[in-house]
DNA sequence: TTAATTTTTTAGATTTGTCTAAATTTTAAA
DNA sequence: TTTAAAATTTAGACAAATCTAAAAAATTAA
């Protein structure tokens, strides 16, 4: 079945809710779409009548099974078109939601499944959120080391290996722990060093300290 | 200023038409959209207000200055997207104009830069049409080597230098000649050596041969 | 547990793009 | 040059998605 682009925004909008609370009243997807109640009562009926919802007047809605699976097709498209315009195309993390809240709408399975190829079947976008794949399964919360964090993705350290004091004095001095979070900016070939954006500093880094970091997608 | 889809659609196709005649009539338009002359009158009311075409009922229309500079900005990205669909993706050249008619409504100029500068500016898409350049232009329809024309792209032979007895034995014999529009399919690197489709024939050629024919987009 | 408040739904209007059917204008034919 | 045919426009209706204002239901507070 094919969806409109309100209906899809809609579905996307209730699933990411639903990653809150699980049933979502009228007046918070009203705020998280922009628009009023009353239009979102409207769609609702619309969804709930296609089957994509469980939905009882006044007590809320939740996705159905079949709704759920949409909604992480939508969101495989769009996280597939921002992991592109990040890494193929050099938009910064800031710049790829926007663009990919457009390029989402287009829908041929076909596309996508080749735009996924083509990118290498990435499990995470430059947000550090998890690709659904072809299936529609989220990629386990994993870590990994910051050298395979790609070009203009997020990630925060959640481990370090090798604990010597001098590699800890390095840390502390560039100021990096568990838990913070570092947007990889450059990578140069001739050393393997490494340019981070951490808040608003630049740091860069040794391929050495850079494979003894370890972070998370977030 | 910014324009939707429908308004999109209708400037693209008065540009083609006009390409044939410099004048357009209602029912082609009708024709050409698949949709009924009334509506067609609606959006003529509607561009023309917006100063897009010169417009006088009953008489048909053309793009204005104006109305020709967006169409070709439509052009362009309708283009742009097939080049990608059919250099990156893979798509052959019969699936890449559908697709192609979804992603051309994503309007952002800094996108369709960066996509231009990503594909190395290619001045004619998989169909052999040129492409408008950032500022509008389209390239002149110049004759290059057959081995320059990208994987997936139609060309018409328009020259053979090397006229020895030889080669034009061997192009008689592959059923090449002056007007021939082929589509090249495979780059061997072994020998570099290229599969043509001619028609429904699948043909290779030598690098030798390749560098001897001479093709024009389209 | 009743009243006040908040949330949600309904009713009716609006915009965009489309349609059919009727009216108008132009073009072609007798 | 008048009439018939074809093309174009107008008028009025419809579907999708939205809105405002009013009504209905649920929640909370006295």
């Amino acid at each position: 079945m094919n969806f409109s682009t309100s209906e899809e925004n809609y579905l996307k909008a209730i699933y990411h809710l639903q990653e809150e609370d699980s049933t979502v009243t009228t007046n918070a997807l009203a705020e998280k779409l922009a628009t009023k109640a009353a239009s979102v009562t409207d769609m609702m009926k619309k969804l709930s009548a296609k089957g994509l919802l469980n939905y009882t007047p006044y007590y809320g809605f939740s996705l159905s099974a079949e709704g759920k699976k949409i909604a992480l097709f939508i969101i495989r498209r769009h996280r597939l078109w921002e992991f592109f315009l990040s890494q193929k195309l050099g938009f910064s993390w800031g710049e790829v939601h926007q663009l990919a809240e457009e390029l989402e709408h287009v829908s041929s399975k076909k596309l996508i499944d080749r735009l996924d190829e083509f990118l290498g079947f990435p499990p995470y976008d430059p947000h550090g959120d998890p690709i659904p794949d072809g299936k529609g399964k989220l990629a386990a919360r994993e870590n990994f080391p910051l050298v395979l964090l790609p070009i203009n993705t997020v990630g925060e350290v959640c481990q370090v290996t090798n604990q010597s004091a001098e590699m800890l004095e390095l840390l502390k001095h560039k100021n990096i722990g568990i838990g913070t979070r570092l947007e990889v900016k450059k990578h140069f070939p001739f050393d393997q060093s490494i340019e981070l954006k951490i808040k608003t500093r630049t740091v860069t880094i040794s391929e050495q300290l850079a494979k003894n970091i370890f972070v998370i997608h977030e």
